[in-house]
DNA sequence: TCTAAATTTCAATAAGCAATGAAATATTGA
DNA sequence: TCAATATTTCATTGCTTATTGAAATTTAGA
């Protein structure tokens, strides 16, 4: 569950191109994670730069860390993600279901829960 | 289809207080969506502040308006907050399903679609 | 047309954030 | 312990954004 300052801590975190770039290839890059010179390639700045904005990142939750041999891997911090998508999303249909499914569809192709047939 | 930039405007939109809490009223409220003086009071910001942030909403997309007589009515726009959810979360999988299917799951109670069953 | 209601605009003030490069820290292997 | 690798820390500089209250705009109704 997800409060409102955390929310905000994220969209802030979110709202900046190289943090926004950085969450969305490790989104891709999976469980596994990605080292930060790695990162930083992709992103395509700076490690000191990525640093800050990993810093940032992992403050508000959105990434972590754990360190292997010489290198620190950051990865997704996909139950925040989730959260956030819900708090944005709660109680968004009020009697009108087709407002919002498309958000759920937006996420269909790689994610079915159980039993969904689209 | 949200592009990097319509993103960014998105996310740096939703990261104000005032705003982000506009934004939630708003998605709760419905497709109706509400007078600005009653957001205001919703908010507990000054109508002169709201009318400030909810330009900033507008421009990034995220509400529209529609005059009414003398008040002007504000609304979620739904699409854009779908397609945002699904630019951040694309290609979240990579063969682990479980990582972000709670995502879709956190949206669930009000917005199944075709088929879901949970 | 005059007044009231609803909202926006404007100018001024105040505060927080990102980029840069050099130096520091931590780990590994010889 | 020494040198190399990977990453973080720090100080400086420059830029963007929120709040406030008064004045202006637009619509409605008598």
């Amino acid at each position: 569950m997800m409060d409102e300052p955390q929310a905000l801590a994220a969209f802030a975190a979110l709202a900046q191109e190289n943090r926004l770039r950085a969450v969305r290839v490790l989104v891709k890059a999976g469980p596994e994670g990605l080292p930060a010179g790695v990162l930083a390639s992709a992103v395509g700045v700076s490690t000191s730069n990525l640093s800050f904005h990993l810093k940032e990142l992992e403050h508000a939750g959105l990434v972590h860390s754990r360190r292997e041999g010489r290198s620190i891997i950051y990865g997704a911090a996909y139950p925040a993600l989730s959260s956030l998508v819900a708090f944005l999303m709660k109680d968004c249909c009020q009697g009108h279901p087709e407002v919002c499914a498309p958000a759920v569809a937006a996420l269909g192709p790689c994610c079915q829960p159980q039993g969904a047939t689209a």
